[in-house]
DNA sequence: AGCGGATGCTCAGCATGCTGAGTATTCTGA
DNA sequence: TCAGAATACTCAGCATGCTGAGCATCCGCT
């Protein structure tokens, strides 16, 4: 009776807000020993496919500009990314992988990339469920990403 | 075909990251008006039922004793809250509501309080499941926040 | 009584979010 | 052609997270 956690009674954004922080920090603190955050991370894999410009890396992540430019500033300075000037388009400024980024990147792939699915798994979680829920989520929130339906190129509103 | 958002293919913990920061930014947007932000709220709400110390409201809120004690600073700096040190042991600056902090958390409460879950019903998520998932995921992870099975006083590793 | 550890909180500093404002480049249309 | 709008990004500033370090108070024990 001292502090049963009451979570039972705690609003929906109040439960996701605290899931979320748990397992970043838990990423985080696997991660700190190579040197890159949580967000870091998802930059790095986000732009293992070929250069991407940042506008694109922010709409990929649903941070602002301002944010993903930050962390790829850091990530810069510590040589996993490489920016350059688009030719074609001077004001972009496209992120790829170095060489030790591409390192790096290999190397948490292999231990822990699905290091939430486990710690779902541990507590008697439907995974498949759990990710749809959470993709409507995403779906629903934002109105920039509408799914394209057919050969309609977002042109409405974006 | 231009950006079809694959978010099949993202790790469930970017998913979960993502999900909480757009619902709390949807919170955030809608508490603006009020000059609380959703940390500041759920402090509101955590000290409602009385004076609460910071290590207490911390640890409810899953955050660190320096965060919460910022949190409050600035409530109190609005005036919302008020601090004062407990008499019986000198260490502990105790939190409680003042008159306008408390209308403030009355009147987010009526429209609003349950935000996330209107989301999720137009999300189509089985709610209850979705917020049983997130309860299972914090409590595997917390392992501070153990459930009171008897009469044991949190006495071990707390 | 008083030493030492535990406890409750603060200060300093960093990273990631955000908003608002500003710069540079490109595109559009008269 | 060239002015104005749109686009891509940066800078400045704030709030919330975190870690590490430090201070004051309390408790336990000799």
């Amino acid at each position: 009776m001292t502090r049963q956690p009451d979570r039972g009674q705690w609003p929906t954004g109040r439960l996701l807000a605290t899931a979320a922080r748990l397992v970043e920090q838990s990423w985080n603190a696997r991660l700190r020993e190579h040197g890159v955050s949580h967000a870091g991370m998802i930059v790095l894999a986000s732009v293992s496919g070929g250069p991407v410009g940042q506008r694109e890396l922010a709409r990929d992540q649903h941070v602002t500009e301002q944010t993903i430019g930050r962390t790829i500033a850091h990530l810069e300075s510590t040589g996993h990314v490489r920016r350059s000037t688009d030719p074609a388009d001077r004001r972009r400024r496209t992120v790829e992988l170095t060489a030790p980024g591409a390192t790096l990147l290999a190397e948490i792939s292999d231990h822990g990339e699905r290091l939430t699915d486990d710690i779902l798994r541990a507590a008697v979680v439907d995974i498949p469920q759990f990710r749809h829920a959470l993709e409507a989520l995403i779906r629903t929130m934002d109105p920039g990403a509408l799914q394209p339906s057919s050969g309609i190129t977002e042109s409405s509103e974006d």
